[in-house]
RNA sequence: GGCGCUAUCGUCUAGGGGUUAGGACGUGAGAUUCUCAAUCUUAAAACCCGGGUUCGAUUCCCGGUAGCGCUACCA
């Protein structure tokens, strides 16, 4: 299949081309993640291009987003980044030659003129496609007209019979009619390359082998092909990988909240996790049977990069599922070393104004790490480890169910004795609290409650005498007395 | 509108001419438990429709439908 072709023998070549219009979004995180993987599976080479050619909408500051987003991924790159800014010469050279060859002509028609007639075809009958007026110019009179500065575009004059196809390595044979394909803009009247020339210029100069992108251009795809065939340059391999949707199936966008790679990184998103979600958003290592016969959803980066084949990539459209990814990253997180884990969260607490001394969040990182899904998640969860003054918690919290004010003044009076001289490790503390339910004739549960509420502010957290532990008597003692003195206001 | 591509549980997918159509996320129930989580068990949940080929199609072919993509002097 087109994965051997002559071309595919050599060490592979394969770049990521994004656009700096906007940030790195999730579906080009995942196009770049397939490049890589395919690069690094064959040892073969993975090339950052910056395609900047649209001056108007592109920025810097996007291109430091992708950049960041690209090196948070951990997708490193072997050559660039190129800028296509820097690579104008290249471009118009290539457009010479095509315009030379007869391959291309000079268009003078100007963006009005167009924009009316489309206007005019749409509302009258069937194609809208530029209606090549430009190409029956006698080629003397058209280079008369370019000596004289009249502004043109060049466009490439693709053959009105016939049809153009290529093999792609996922979807296999697209064909489509050339009297379907319009005669494209390569420059623009301002001398700058569009899309379709600068794309395929870079991808022969770059020596590519192998082109994986969205796909959204395939349909353009046969466009690149006539431009290779015009240049005599030898095809690569064309892997189009399918679009990332919304949950209500249309594409992906800002609408669907958060399609920034880099807001994946501040909602705390592993990396690693990030990418073993990606990688099975749309690709398949096959049916990987684990030890009960299931199969495997949580690969190594080594292992992603061993299993990576074109051939595994589906064709069809996938929902972005954040539940998923969600627990994905739990997974991560919870396979994380203790230090490692509490040295990633410790960013956000310092974000969220908390100071998290070093030593004592790591005594913390093991109590919260069942309870987070996402690694900011970790300040809400133990936000009450580090704040010098609990915040206000509605004292109706403290009594136990099926039980009553004074129940629970009783449960608190008596953990202040236990506390006040029992040794302070939790199996010591667990151990007397336990005494002290049955002495009150509590169970543990409404027993334990009550000082959870007081000593977390919460009824729901972290094991209650590790919790006690890591806090240390002076805080307990205080929060319980002063969770006796809201019960008491409540009268 | 034209052209192209796609179609298995809600979602990601495995599979493939004869299967109890498998797994994962999510959801429901239960177990465990100091709460919440985590964990374990368990349940519900799918082959878009219509023809054809065939002894037999979810699988192969054709058509329909739907969705998506392209249809710029954007990329």
């Amino acid at each position: 299949m087109p994965e051997s072709t002559p071309s595919a023998a050599k060490s592979p070549r394969v770049r990521f081309a994004p656009s700096p219009t906007g940030y790195l979004h999730v579906g080009g995180a995942r196009t770049a993640l397939f490049n890589w993987l395919f690069a690094r599976h064959l040892g073969g080479t993975f090339i950052l291009r910056i395609e900047d050619t649209d001056f108007e909408r592109s920025s810097e500051e996007m291109v430091g987003g992708i950049l960041e987003g690209m090196r948070w991924l951990g997708l490193d790159w072997d050559e660039g980044p190129f800028f296509q800014s820097e690579r104008l010469a290249l471009y118009k050279a290539t457009a010479a030659r095509l315009l030379e060859s007869g391959h291309a002509y000079p268009c003078f028609c100007t963006k009005e003129e167009l924009e009316q007639r489309r206007g005019e075809a749409a509302e009258a009958g069937r194609p809208l496609m530029y209606d090549r007026r430009c190409r029956r110019i006698p080629r003397a009179e058209a280079q008369a007209r370019m000596a004289a500065g009249d502004p043109a575009a060049l466009r490439f004059a693709v053959s009105e019979s016939g049809s153009t196809s290529f093999d792609d390595a996922v979807f296999g044979r697209v064909e489509i009619a050339n009297a379907e394909i319009e005669d494209f803009v390569l420059l623009r009247s301002d001398g700058i390359p569009t899309y379709h020339l600068s794309v395929v210029a870079d991808d022969i100069d770059m020596r590519l082998t192998h082109i994986i992108r969205g796909a959204d251009h395939i349909s353009n795809t046969p466009k690149q092909v006539l431009q290779y065939r015009a240049l005599g340059a030898e095809l690569p391999v064309f892997a189009h990988v399918p679009l990332i949707l919304g949950p209500d199936k249309t594409r992906l966008s800002k609408r669907h909240g958060a399609t920034s790679v880099l807001a994946y990184k501040e909602m705390g998103i592993v990396p690693e996790a990030f990418r073993n979600f990606l990688a099975l958003l749309g690709w398949t290592p096959g049916a990987t049977k684990d030890a009960n016969g299931k199969d495997r959803e949580i690969f190594s980066p080594q292992e992603l990069i061993e299993r990576f084949t074109l051939g595994g990539i589906s064709r069809s459209n996938a929902v972005f599922d954040n539940d998923k990814l969600a627990w994905f990253n739990a997974e991560y997180i919870r396979a994380l070393p203790v230090d490692e884990l509490s040295r990633a969260i410790q960013p956000f607490f310092e974000q969220a104004g908390l100071n998290a001394a070093p030593d004592r969040l790591l005594a913390v990182t093991p109590l919260i790490r069942e309870r987070i899904r996402f690694l900011r998640d970790a300040v809400s969860v133990a936000d009450f480890f580090f704040l010098p003054e609990l915040a206000p918690y509605d004292p109706a919290d403290l009594i136990p169910q099926k039980g009553d004010a004074a129940l629970a003044l009783r449960i608190l009076q008596r953990a202040r004795e236990v506390l006040g001289t029992s040794s302070f490790d939790h199996v010591a503390l667990e151990q007397k609290l336990r005494e002290a339910a049955t002495a009150l004739g509590v169970k543990t549960g409404p027993m334990f409650q009550p000082i959870r509420v007081a000593v977390c502010g919460r009824r729901n957290a972290p094991p209650l005498f590790e919790t006690m532990a890591v806090l240390g008597r002076q805080v307990c003692l205080a929060r319980i007395r002063q969770a006796e003195e809201r019960l008491q206001s409540l009268g």
